[in-house]
DNA sequence: ATCAGCATATATCGGCCCGATACGAATCAA
DNA sequence: TTGATTCGTATCGGGCCGATATATGCTGAT
């Protein structure tokens, strides 16, 4: 999923601004399994405006900078269902944590501790924030979009079960790592 | 973590081709949260013997193409030390098939159904695999690692949890958007 | 038997994307 | 009052991916 379909997604949902675009990602429906930067949304919606899927109104009003609101196009809502119309490429994760737990044996217990606290402390508040909206959604009586509902089932879901893991081999971590450095050291 | 201190990190574990390390990724300790391609680990290679970090040895027997080994001098471990001792970036998720589900209103109930009945083979099959390699290292004797035993059955939990919730919720998915197309449409 | 395809192996290049930064003003907390 | 945070657009350098080039040996289908 390049930027440009990104665009096309948020855009689809109602017009926005390159702003409240990054926002979408950031805090919005897609965060947590989609990401963009303001390098290069920006050039996206230029090459939206110029591929005539897009169209932009300025507004002046509010505070004082100038906003561009982007609204779809026929053309751009066609490239949109034609974007959704290819195959996923892989899901893929990246985790540091991850990373730095693999090398435990090489750092201090203690930074390994207090690694794996933050670790868990992120998950489960992440978790929490993602059920609450649920649970706000759920109670509001609005209409619930099935796919939608899955999607964010999905992250409480996984990041509950991350949470509890390590929660679970804390324990067992710490003490193998002290296990092993008395038998080595 | 940028490419270079993933070769670092590599390298720790032992010598190794750059062939070798892109494995490494793919398929060896660091898949599935750890990524790297030839067009980044190569340059960082040189620049790791450029940086008295590494050096090269030829290998032009076995095959015929030939091979050049790497080994991380004591400057270069000393990097690798440095290096996890920085503080690590957030986990990031980038999921398309996320992406796909979230629009599933916008899709072919059958195109849906196949996407998720995918998702699933896919996470299950991962945790399968990942599960066997630890078993294969618990029946082995060889001494386990608490860093990477943690890792690893990370791996296992989260892809299961992943796999379990969408089993669960593909009947009510599918059963949603069948009743809110027969509503609007 | 032959030939397509895959594994091994190194390397580069175009292009996408991120992170930092610049600019500018309003609002809000210290 | 002054530093931080929010809103808002935009660019630029550098990092990284994916495709591609090059070369060869092995293996499994036809």
């Amino acid at each position: 999923m390049d930027v440009k379909t990104l665009c096309l997604a948020v855009l689809f949902q109602g017009e926005a601004t390159g702003y409240e675009i990054k926002k979408a990602f950031e805090e919005g429906p897609f965060a947590h399994f989609q990401r963009a930067s303001f390098g290069s949304i920006y050039p996206a919606l230029s090459k939206l405006l110029a591929d005539g899927m897009a169209v932009a109104e300025a507004h002046e009003q509010d505070g004082r900078p100038d906003k561009k609101v982007y609204r779809l196009t026929q053309t751009g809502r066609a490239a949109f269902h034609r974007a959704i119309g290819q195959e996923p490429e892989h899901d893929q994760f990246r985790s540091d944590m991850l990373f730095l737990l693999y090398f435990a044996r090489e750092l201090p217990p203690d930074r390994v501790a207090a690694l794996i606290d933050r670790y868990i402390e992120s998950y489960s508040s992440q978790a929490d924030h993602i059920d609450s909206c649920r649970t706000e959604r759920l109670t509001s009586g609005a209409e619930i979009d099935p796919g939608r509902w899955l999607v964010s089932g999905f992250g409480v879901e996984v990041y509950r079960a991350a949470a509890d893991y390590l929660i679970r081999n804390r324990g067992p971590l710490l003490s193998g790592l002290s296990k092993h450095s008395q038998a080595a050291e």
